[in-house]
RNA sequence: CGGGGCGUAGCGCAGUCUGGUAGCGCGGCUGGUUUGGGACCAGCAGGUCGCAGGUUCGAAUCCUGUCGCCCCGACCA
């Protein structure tokens, strides 16, 4: 039978107008095909229709209930579809069940929630540390942009014009029909574009602030949002605006300028690997991918759990290309007039992205604790009125002597949940927030002077504690749960890493149904190359710095068989 | 910007083919029973069916237009 003919049978009065839990609705389920993708069903295991099944079903297809069971069955995982069923969906299921950010009214833009600002917070006052110890200092730029400066730069402008959001009125008025219009007579001399991101009016300020090789170098950075009018968003990972920050610097020498692109990298890889534990590859970008008006472009480059490479931080070495474009000159000691060279450097919210495909799993986020908005939270349990209160005060004692624990230089950071919910219920929410550690405690425990403690770095169900144990050990609990979030995602990118030299071995691996991942190969960037990688939506990610996997001098490009000096990391790419 | 899909209660959807004035599940609230675990029973609240025209005695349903969102491509942190 058809889905459409059957279709009809399913749905409509029989579904809409009540199916009774305990009827089978004889849907074909015995071919293949016929099977309830789980994606949107709520139903979850009691959904009669079950995989196998991989091919597209037309809508949700959750018809025909289980018989009743005598207890309700959860599904397995707290997430639904698991990464295996559908890894895009089950992304954006995280980012819900997380509690990390929502859609807005606003086309393309997300709210960052509470939970999710956190993290990011956190994210912030690491690296904003970090710049201030190598020198630099925040400041803040408008958000508009005049029109005329994104010209000067002909790269850039080509690299940005078609994704700019343009300012061209101040004033609305009554458009005669009970709503608004932008006022004819407010119009703007010169359009304003809201930044997408601000080297060409931070360059024209350098430009003023720069007369002599005394005022150099110049080290600033700003947290700010920007906005890049994109086509295709994703929560975290590609929104219309988002947060970041943008450093910039000018420098008297080219040395200087490429030693801090350098530099800024290495502090992003440290941050990356040690603060996110997401391993990361630091290389310089081909030609082809390189920042618009760049001389050259280097990144970061993780891999995440579909074995996609996720750009998470970029540092570009401008030459001298936005000092010509902006007229930033400086006298050296010398007496000449010279033209300065400057750098740039940023990491997104996109950050918040790659934390969750590196680490999150079937039942939600793993937050790495030096990143975790809590570290841990105590979950009280209680029946009765006295039970309540003596296991309350408990709590509040076990948290504080908690709070002056320390955790890599921070105090650590514990929540007390005693909201009036049902424990199953207030458990699943931390355990899909990505809590490293749950302390429960009951009655028995206080009484034992105990707690129960589950990781979420585990499957297990967690262990009985004594108090003094876990008060004792929580700093090396949580460096413990860092360190193995660190080593299974090294591990996971690892063992998806292969060298490759040939160019069928290469298209058998990143063939259609084949789980892809990093491949080192000898390239040169030409033609051949470009039309290879399109038609297997693979990108060159980078030529890493440092010696990794197939450093064995030089070889012959993959693509040409010219001869080429260095292998880069090619893979699809967020 | 091309191809496809979808706008009905806070969320997920049925109802549209074959017009008769709106329903289910979850969630919320209240009461009760439970509870070392994502509970159960009962009751209540909640919708000008995206918007604008048209056809009709009558439109969620048919026609025209329009806006928005999602997916798949092309482009990108």
């Amino acid at each position: 039978m058809s889905w459409e003919t059957k279709r009809r049978d399913i749905t409509g009065a029989a579904f809409g107008g009540r199916l009774q839990t305990g009827e089978w609705e004889p849907l074909d389920l015995t071919k293949a095909g016929s099977a309830c993708r789980g994606g949107r069903c709520r139903l979850g295991q009691r959904c009669a229709i079950n995989p196998p099944y991989d091919g597209p079903l037309p809508r949700h297809a959750a018809f025909g209930i289980a018989p009743p069971r005598s207890r309700p069955i959860m599904p397995k995982t707290a997430i639904s579809p698991s990464r295996a069923e559908n890894y895009p969906e089950w992304y954006q299921q995280v980012v819900k069940a997380a509690d990390l950010a929502e859609t807005s009214d606003v086309r393309g833009c997300m709210v960052i929630k509470p939970w999710g600002y956190a993290l990011w917070e956190n994210i912030q006052r690491r690296l904003d540390t970090r710049f201030k110890e190598t020198g630099h200092e925040n400041a803040y730029f408008p958000l508009f942009i005049p029109m005329s400066f994104l010209e000067k730069e002909a790269e850039h402008v080509e690299g940005f014009a078609k994704e700019c959001a343009v300012v061209t009125h101040h004033r609305l008025e009554p458009d005669g029909a009970g709503g608004l219009r932008p006022a004819p007579s407010a119009k703007l001399e010169e359009p304003l574009i809201v930044r997408p991101t601000s080297e060409t009016i931070i360059g024209a300020t350098f430009a003023r602030w720069v007369q002599s090789y005394r005022d150099l170098p110049i080290l600033i950075n700003q947290w700010a949002n920007v906005v890049r009018w994109e086509l295709r968003t994703r929560m975290f990972l590609r929104t219309t605006e988002f947060l970041w920050q943008e450093g910039h610097t000018v420098h008297a020498t080219r040395a200087e300028a490429e030693e801090e692109t350098r530099k800024m990298l290495e502090v992003y890889a440290d941050f990356a690997e040690n603060a996110m534990a997401m391993p990361v590859i630091c290389g310089e970008k081909t030609a082809g991918e390189r920042f618009p008006g760049a001389v050259s472009t280097y990144s970061i480059e993780a891999m995440m759990q579909d074995r996609k490479a996720l750009q998470a931080g970029t540092s570009h070495f401008l030459g001298q290309n936005f000092a010509h474009a902006q007229e930033i000159k400086f006298q050296s000691q010398s007496g000449d007039i010279e033209y300065a060279w400057t750098t740039s450097w940023g990491v997104s919210t996109r950050l918040i992205g790659g934390l969750i495909m590196t680490h999150a799993d079937d039942d939600g986020l793993i937050a790495p604790p030096k990143l975790a908005p809590a570290h841990a939270v105590i979950l009280p349990i209680y029946k009765s009125d006295e039970e309540r209160a003596a296991v309350l005060a408990y709590c509040q004692a076990l948290k504080s002597e908690l709070e002056q624990q320390h955790y890599d230089g921070e105090a650590v950071r514990v929540r007390l949940d005693d909201r009036d919910l049902r424990g199953g219920e207030k458990k699943w929410q931390w355990v899909k927030r990505g809590v490293p550690l749950r302390i429960e405690v009951g009655p028995r425990d206080v009484a034992g002077d105990s707690t129960f403690v589950g990781r979420r770095d585990s499957d297990g169900k967690g262990a009985a504690t004594p108090r003094a144990e876990l008060v004792a050990q929580i700093g090396q609990t949580l460096d413990s749960i860092q360190q193995a979030l660190f080593d299974r995602a090294r591990r996971a990118r690892d063992e998806a890493s292969v060298v490759i030299d040939t160019l069928a071995d290469f298209e058998a691996f990143f063939a259609e149904g084949q789980p892809g991942g990093l491949a080192y190969c000898h390239f040169t960037e030409g033609p051949e190359m470009e039309a290879k990688c399109k038609e297997l939506k693979v990108t060159p990610r980078c030529v890493p710095l440092q010696p990794l996997l197939g450093d064995d001098g030089p070889g012959k490009c993959l693509f040409s068989g010219a001869p080429s000096q260095r292998r880069a990391v090619f893979a699809r790419s967020y």
